[in-house]
DNA sequence: TTGTATGCGTTATCAG
DNA sequence: CTGATAACGCATACAA
């Protein structure tokens, strides 16, 4: 690899003019400049960012620690989180935690490490302290902790849409899938679904479930509908789960949406590809990644931010497994 | 931060002391290495990583290129991968190149600007030369390249079993869809359908793509009825597309597996779910992931390495798109 | 068995 | 406008 003292030698400079051109600090003559910018690409020389790194005490790169890859509602954010990285010159050390503490801690500490600027992270332990110790700006995305910069969506909000309408569609033997008891957003939806019913007076089933792994949403599924058989809408955790229960409620024969309509939460690529198509309440995932992205930038490089805290809004779309709106109680 | 020299001050010692018991390189006298690691514990250090991968001109990062990690069937390979790393002390600097050669190229030259030890690539450009002028171990994965380090499954295998059991399940009026020709794997499953078809003495049809984006899916699903009406039997490129085919058809009031059946490839997590669930071609995608990693760690730390090139098998995966087998031509 | 000094590739300070 | 040089935090060769 070429070092900057190579670039230096072949335009017969020092290796501070070379820095200075580099990072145009400094006064340089332009003569001497365009002796060494032919020089640099001559030598096809890229400046070495762990050198940099050490010693300003500040890399390029910043952590990022996700669940799970592999649940599709993440890649989402991730993209929207790299892309905008990227534009910006920032490069992404990623992680999954896999909601472990020990695992999270182990990828926080080789953050700091490798000097990285700042991190976003999905953890459920946002005041595990390993956060505040470290000293540099993070942000919390798709979740939340007091005051500390976040970026999330409203799912108390997307919990009460998914509810409103579902009881406007004609549903009225409902039932909750709690996610998680540990995810808090997934509580938030399912508070919000909760209170929303209730608020309507209207009863409600609830199926508790402790994961949002593929293989065992269709042992919620199945469980649902046993002791659910009459269910006539389900307020699915997530999409997954909604798949998983569109499937099962397909396997018992019933038609949807008219046996039982089923509104998912996320709005997962695949959901509008399924048939029929997942009705859901959309998190703007992509959005909320590049949002998370942005603030931290700002949180790096400025001492003032817009917002610290950014929520971003939920949106029910309707598709194929719920009915049309029917207009029950008109106002006015 | 902690540094080497403040260990070094609270424990009485050098800095190399301190240094030799972290790294467990020479001598060092029993107490004072009680000292040490009491000063280590009590003053919660741990090595700048920065300073060692400048010292050592080499890191324990490791580049990742991906196409879209929004296309399920990579988070899957980036799990195999991350998981086989984290255990093995390594971390992953990742970065999506949207098959764009300047991205990819972008991506290449900060990975080594960081001292990455190695990295892999799900490239259409192994051959860029880019990769060859790193000088570090570089392993394709889902991609080939001569007799570079890779692991990949069987494609061509794949679409001869596609075809193979689509036929076997009695249609005769096949579709193949065909990825986009800048994909190789891609090229490589259409081609097995093909010459398998070919063998068989079945003429088909043919529909061109040129991405795997989730948008599009339903376009070329659209036009595939549109032109082959009554194909009975449809080959998809990947799992995304023929989700898109299936609700084509229930869209067009045909039913699947009876009127069309549907095979897909690539087994992604959310398959299994559909309804009808997808018959696909199962490429094991975490596995190649985890040999993707551990081939690349033999790459790095051994002179020698068992196999460059590592070809997983693929499987048939019956579902419910397609009909059971006809036992038409017993033999015996 | 331990300590001192050097260099890894950069940037920034300070003379010139 | 330019060039020595110290320092970033660490690991190692060499002395002691």
């Amino acid at each position: 690899m070429m070092t900057i003292k190579d670039v230096a030698k072949i335009a017969g400079v020092s290796v501070a003019t070379v820095s200075r051109v580099i990072n145009e600090s400094g006064y340089v003559n332009i003569d001497t400049r365009k002796k060494v910018e032919a020089a640099i690409r001559q030598s096809n020389y890229s400046p070495n960012e762990v050198a940099r790194s050490l010693y300003k005490r500040k890399s390029k790169l910043i952590g990022l620690l996700l669940p799970d890859i592999t649940n599709p509602f993440f890649p989402q954010l991730a993209r929207g989180i790299e892309d905008y990285m990227q534009e910006n010159g920032y490069r992404i050390i990623f992680g999954n935690s896999d909601e472990n503490a020990d695992k999270e801690l182990d990828y926080i500490r080789t953050f700091v490490q490798n000097n990285v600027v700042g991190v976003i992270s999905s953890t459920n332990f946002p005041d595990s302290g390993a956060y505040l110790e470290m000293n540099i700006p993070v942000v919390f995305l798709d979740r939340t902790s007091n005051d500390s910069p976040s970026v999330y969506a409203d799912g108390r909000k997307g919990g009460r849409l998914a509810a409103q309408e579902m009881v406007a569609r004609g549903s009225s033997r409902i039932t909750i899938i709690q996610g998680p008891a540990h995810v808090k957003p997934a509580q938030d939806r399912f508070q919000g679904a909760a209170e929303a019913l209730a608020e309507m007076g209207i009863s409600y089933n609830v199926i508790q479930t402790s994961s949002f792994s593929y293989t065992e949403a269709g042992q919620w599924a199945t469980e649902l509908f046993e002791r659910f058989l009459d269910t006539d809408g389900v307020i699915a955790s997530n999409d997954i789960v909604a798949s998983a229960v569109l499937r099962e409620a397909h396997r018992l024969g019933k038609t949807v949406p008219e046996d039982v309509q089923i509104i998912g939460f996320d709005d997962i690529p695949l959901s509008s590809l399924m048939s029929p198509s997942l009705s859901t309440i959309r998190q703007p995932a992509r959005d909320m990644g590049s949002a998370a992205a942005r603030l931290l930038i700002q949180l790096i490089e400025q001492d003032q931010v817009e917002d610290k805290i950014i929520q971003l809004p939920v949106s029910f779309i309707e598709r194929e497994t719920t009915r049309s709106r029917m207009e029950t109680s008109k106002k006015g």
